[in-house]
Formats: structure tokens, sequence, C-alpha cells
DNA sequence: CTGAAAGCGCTAACAG
DNA sequence: CTGTTAGCGCTTTCAG
């Protein structure tokens, strides 16, 4: 910046003011200067300014994952997409991160050590506790996961309880007696979905019963065990609900090797609406999360908590979408 | 920090050394205001430290999606996974930014403007010329992507002919005689897949039929109506070679909404072998490509090229991962 | 082993 | 409208 402005005949001050649209600088001086540090490649170092503006205009996303692996669920990333150009749309800059269990210590040092203005919780809330001591010491961050009703965090999250009510009760209304359940229930929004599941048996009249009502994760080989289990002591079932579309394929696929139509003998019903389901056959029956408004609403909450305003809760509506493997 | 050296009775050059782990600080002295920056939740501010440095231990990863929607593609996904765990280790932050069509010049800006140390650009590469333009600049970068023979810039990527080859003259081998195209040529990538298509059919003495190399994306309705087309003419074919698992998925979900059996009439493999995968039904052959090492690759050459080592190309091989769409 | 001093590259009062 | 000056919070010679 030093060069430029000597080239230009003008102290630093001008340059700096020149480069960042201040009105200060009539029009003719900041095309000069522009095209100077345009022939130059010349770039205000964002760093440096940050530091003296004691801003970074970054935040922090963190992707809370058990697996080492690949970021694994499908619905999770599209998230991350939307909150991706949305902090784009603000102008801010994006620090993603994994963690693992064990690492809780490095989301408040983010913070501390001046990384990032504030951070996006995304991912699996066996953290609750944790999110709870930052939230109460003042660190900002916006949350994607179940609205627990302890928490101090601002949190957005899908109305799991009702979209697992509506995924039962569509069931219910195709004629289903005995619907299973799939789904993680140590995860509280599988919880909240699995209590959805719940009401909607009791307000028909079922009786729900513990045996067809399974934690299990995709991919989990006990998936087919469990359902061959099932058939073999003529444990009927008719249906599935699945706390999750990758689960519910998951599913479909040992279903169907082992010979049951679906949605002939058994119908499904996952939850996410990942891009795959409508392309599947059977075409995937779903629960779509807003995955445009979940990225909008995390970056708007937390800009509001880095704002100091108090803390919110979204909560977004669940939609059904019924396609063929409840028809 | 001065607050810590004043507490401590020493002077900051002291806070700065024992907090960076100097050799020249006796333990004692460390431990006492180590403890002491713990209870005040105290971290080195990272922007300022990188100032002073003149580094700042950051890369970019720049995904470029023409879609403005979510990052589509799982596999790249489990790149970006992969880049994210590698840099980690290597104790560097990532910057995650989505770049679309006509954004070209804010690559060079992160660099420019001191935000990264260089980029790992992952996605599709219409930008070939641009990339190329930078790396004779000097920006230091890894690409993921098809290694193109003219290409200024160190790549890594899957040996895509391979694995197209291995792909088709598997489904020679399991008696096919009509095989079917399905990717976007317009994708350097997808091309070369081609290419080995081509190159199986040829050694085998099989005929190509431009008629049924199509380019298409997922999720493409006119996958649906060309293969009805097909059909409806006649023009049997009898598998397909898809060039991503995604788009294979699509395939598969026509061809049986039209009643066709897979992989009994017509055999099907995809390209990636995405998580789900092997737990579709009909479980989906595929061609992996070897996730984790990609991040490692691309992690390894932009450490290299920004310590100023020549530019090198890594290309992992291919492998065919056989299941039931084509058995 | 420790401290004083000099900036990293930039912006924002403040005074022209 | 423009320049001078004083730092942002840290690290690192260079002298003790």
């Amino acid at each position: 910046m030093a060069d430029i402005a000597r080239m230009a005949g003008v102290s630093t001050a001008t340059v700096s003011r020149a480069l960042s649209g201040s009105a200060l600088i009539p029009e003719a001086t900041r095309q000069r200067i522009t095209d100077l540090a345009q022939s130059l490649n010349y770039r205000v170092n964002v760093g440096a300014a940050n530091l003296r503006k004691r801003d970074v205009q970054t935040v922090g996303v963190v992707i809370l994952g058990e697996s080492m692996q690949a970021i694994s669920d499908p619905f999770l990333l599209s998230i991350l997409g939307t909150v991706a150009d949305t902090l784009d749309e603000h102008g801010m800059s994006l620090l993603l991160t994994r963690l693992k269990e064990g690492q809780s210590h490095r989301l408040s040092e983010m913070v501390e050590g001046g990384q990032v203005n504030g951070l996006i919780v995304i991912g699996q809330l066996t953290w609750h506790d944790h999110l709870n001591k930052l939230a109460a010491r003042g660190i900002p961050m916006a949350v994607w996961g179940a609205c627990l009703p302890d928490a101090l965090y601002p949190m957005v999250g899908g109305d799991n309880e009702q979209g697992g009510y509506l995924a039962t009760q569509h069931l219910i209304a195709q004629g289903c007696k005995s619907i299973a359940y799939f789904g993680d229930l140590s995860h509280p929004e599988a919880g909240a979905r699995h209590q959805g599941y719940l009401r909607a048996l009791h307000e028909a009249g079922l009786q729900e019963d513990p045996r067809l009502q399974q934690s299990f994760l995709f991919g989990d080989t006990r998936i087919r065990a469990s359902i061959d289990q099932w058939l073999d002591r003529a444990q009927s079932f008719d249906a599935v609900f699945a706390a999750s579309d990758v689960t519910a394929i998951s599913i479909i696929g040992a279903l169907k090797e082992r010979g049951i139509d679906v949605p002939g003998r058994v119908k499904v019903v996952g939850y996410d609406d990942i891009a795959l389901a409508a392309h599947l056959h059977p075409s995937l029956s779903s629960v779509r999360q807003p995955t445009v408004d979940a990225g909008k609403a995390l970056v708007s909450l937390l800009l509001g908590a880095i704002a100091g305003q108090p803390k919110r809760t979204v909560v977004l509506p669940a939609q059904l979408v019924v396609r063929e493997s409840t028809q």
C-alpha cells in the first residue's frame, strides 16, 4: 500500500480511503488509485485491515462429526451450502472446521483467539451442555438441531415432532397398522421425531410396540438382522418411519433384498427429502426441511448474537412430500 | 496479552514466548503464565500473530458450482471432508468459498489480499484457462479434476480414462453388446471417462453408436425422455455406463419406472462409489475414487506449491466395485 | 533467561 | 478533501 501511495503521489491514508470507497475521495483521484492498484495486482491485506478494525468478518462453521471420514449426511451438507452463500452475501468469510468428540475446547478457542466473530454449529448435539456453557460465557453462536427446552443458545431447527407426526399420520391414512420406527434415539432431533410418531399412533388409537422401535444408524448391518428377526418372529409390520432418508434407503434395500415389496407390502417414509429421494425407485416419500431458510436463519441469528441481541429460537415447519414409497 | 504480562510480573515478550512454547522459558515460568491465561480464558490473537509472522496458516478451498443451491455432488463433499481433516492435521485453517461462473476474479483476490496462503480448487473445470493464468502469476494452488495436458497448475485427479475403461470392460465381460453412455461431455473428467468407454468398446470390437451417448446431468427430465425414445425406436441397449452415481441412480429410477429390470434387462455402472451405492437395491456397481488419498494429495501438493516446489501431478488409480446392478 | 523496541499492513481520529 | 499520527495485538531481533 505504501508503494501505491508513493507512485500515486498521495499518502497511504488517501489510498486506503480510495480503495475502501470513502465518499471523501473525488472520483478522479479514486479512479487513478484504483487503476494503479489493479495494474499491480494489489489488494488490501484483509488480515491487517481486520486487526486495525478489531473485527474479522468471519464466522466459524463447525460440523460435529463422530466419523473421522467424510462429512456424512447429505442434509447437513445442503445446509452448509446455503450457509456459505448467505454469509457471502453478507460479505463474511467462512472458516470450516470439523470437530470430533473430545475437541470441544476448540470451539471457544476460535472465538477467543479472534479467528472468528462467532460460531455456527451444525450436527448432532451430544454437546448440549458444553454449548450451554459457552453461551453463558457470551460466545456468539447459532446452532442447528433440536430445540431443547433448556438451551441458552440461539437455535434453529425443523419442527421434528410435527414432522414425525405428519409422516406417521400419513402412513396411518394409507391403512397401515403396524408402523416401525428407525432412528438414533440418543439424538435429540430423532427423539422429537419419535415423539411425533407416538402422538400420531395414540391419536389413531393404535398400540405402540416397543419391539418395532429401533435405534440404528445408516448402513448398520443390524438393520438387516432386525428386519429378518421381526419377519421370522411373525412380528409383522406394514410400514416404516425412518428418521433420515439415508436410513430409509438402507431399509428399503434390506426389504427388497428379502423380497418384500415396497410400497406393496411395506410402506416407507424417510426424513430430510434429499435430492436423490425423488429419483429413486420407488421414489421416496419424505419429510422436507427447508434448507434455504435454515441457512438464512442460522446466519441471521448469529449476526444477531454478535450484535448483542437477545437469543431467539427459530422453528421451521416440516412438510410431508408424498411419493411412491407410500402409495 | 499485556494484562497477562502485568499480572504475571513479566514482559509481553516473555508471555508470548511462554505461550508459543519457546525453549528459552523455564518450565516453572511457563506453567505460571499458562495457568494465568487459562483462568482468564485468554488465547493469543491469531490474526495479530499471523500479521506479525507474515503468514496466515490458512488455505482457501473453493468449490466451483454452477447451481446456487446446495453443494451437489456427494463425491466432492467427501473430498472436502478429507481435505478439512488433513489441513487440520497440518495446523492450518480452511476458508470455504463457493464461486459461481463470473466470479473467477475472487480466486486471486483471496491470495493477494493475504487471506489465504493458497487455494484448493474443487469442481468442474470450465475455468481451466483462468487457472492457468493464475498459476503463471505464481498463485499457489492445487486443483481436483481432470489432468489436462496443458495444465500449468498442480493437479490431482482420478484416472478417469482407466475408470471408464474398467466399467465398460466389465459390462462387456457380462455379455452386454449395446452399452449406452450418460455423462456431461463438456466436463473434462466425464470426457476422459468417455474416452475409456470408447477404448473398451473398440478393444472388444464393438461398434460405438452415437445415438447411445448422451450428455445429461442428474435429474435431467430428458434422461427419461431419451430412454423412452430409444426403446420406442427399438434402439435397444442392454447396459448403461453413467459418469456419476447420482446420474446412475436417476437412470435406474427411470428404467424401473418403465418396467425395465435392472440388472436383468439392462445393467448399470456408476462412478464415484458414494456411500449410498452399497445400500440401494439393486446395489450399484461403481468405480471408486480414493477420496482419502485425494484429500491428502491435494493438501500435500498445495503445501509444496506454497513452499515453492515445482508443480507435480498426481493421478489416483480407479477401482471397479462390482455389485448387483451388473450381475 | 528476560526486557525494550521496532514494526507486520492497515485505518481512523485529528488537524489542517 | 488530504496528510500526520497513533496504534490494532502480537513476535522477534538485539541487548542485556
